[in-house]
DNA sequence: GTGGTCTAGACCACA
DNA sequence: GTGGTCTAGACCACC
């Protein structure tokens, strides 16, 4: 795993974490493997890891149980909250892909329509 | 820059230079820089360019004058089929991270605009 | 238990026993610890705690019997007495923070008043 | 200055720079000690220090701009919620306190009163 | 100079 | 074992 985007670790685990959990890798309540063992899988400093998990505490996407871990969230509502925010960064990136590429931000719907067609 | 996706880094390069010409950073018939300072520029062995180069010209998305450099190709048609790669490459891997995040391909376009609406 | 609030710590248990007469804690008539318990307790010299029964037993707030130890005066008059004092004290300190946050003397009970309601 | 309360520095000192700015010491836009003279002046590693700003600007206490320091912010809202929240606090430990002394939470606001007019 | 991040390693409370 | 805190010391970006 590499980490030299621009932006601090910490914030990188915090989205990697993020997207596993939206897209269900890590399920509601599933326990988060540890500090200690997150740190080895990534090759970073356990402080690190702890205060990745310390962002995803404060967004409640996360609680954590004094010795027994760090799980995800069992509120529904936090979750769907998740994926729809993730859902409009993604939309908002490509809109831009797509404007750079020459294209109208009000076609690019019919242009995905298109494309799912040929798809079929 | 980093070049370890896995992808032999020659075609890394071709696909950094397709979007450029794509996004118009690089203009039809505008020349490339040249092989030595493109190397210089991204950290690699002038030969790696070399054959990016050489790729490119072989789809003709560029052509060489010799003794005057490399040049985006004249031909609109080209650049706008290089432009519609872009797009639907785009395109599919954005619908791809859509249902991963649990969206159906048919609703995608429903949900842009209401993003497009919100952003206003 | 710190100590270092540049009071003589003899005056300092003296409060914490006076409190804990105040609340409750120590009953009319029931007895203090030992002498050497209650200095086991604070972690503090047997002589300090010798001196500050003393000056309980000055104030009557407690009186001694020889061999049999130290106990809580008997005296209801004594008692409320302790109370009114300590409220007073706690008031004064009270209206002396509130007034460095802002607020005036006179508009302080409307306030109170203002947080009894919302915490029902 | 001691930290043998309990609860973790990085938490006492947000609450001695709250207190500080809810008092007055420290003003609207007044520019905080640099992170490493709060650790010299308060005997404690800069880290710790820095989670507290941290955790300051979380909550919009204060504002920091890179190269130049931390400051308390302009935001007057901010600022009259933090002297509320301080007071409130107050009030209900005090609160607890008079009830610890025999005292009933409705009575209290008359007492006050009294104690005002005995000052006077 | 300022704050921000990261590593290394220690100790603690809780279970 | 788990997470939580703290220290020490380094390097970075920004001003």
């Amino acid at each position: 795993m590499n980490f030299d985007s621009g932006l601090p670790i910490y914030i990188q685990i915090v989205e990697i974490i993020k997207t596993r959990i939206a897209t269900g890798i890590l399920k509601r309540g599933e326990k988060l493997p540890s500090v200690r063992d997150m740190a080895t899988e990534l090759k970073v400093n356990p402080n690190t890891i702890q205060r990745s998990y310390g962002e995803l505490e404060r967004e409640n996407v996360v609680f954590t149980q004094r010795g027994m871990g760090t799980f995800v969230t069992e509120e529904e509502s936090i979750l769907e909250e998740l994926k729809g925010n993730m859902a409009r960064e993604k939309i908002i990136s490509f809109m831009e892909d797509m404007e750079r590429l020459g294209y109208n931000r009000d076609e690019i719907p019919a242009i995905i329509k298109e494309t799912i067609l040929e798809g079929k």
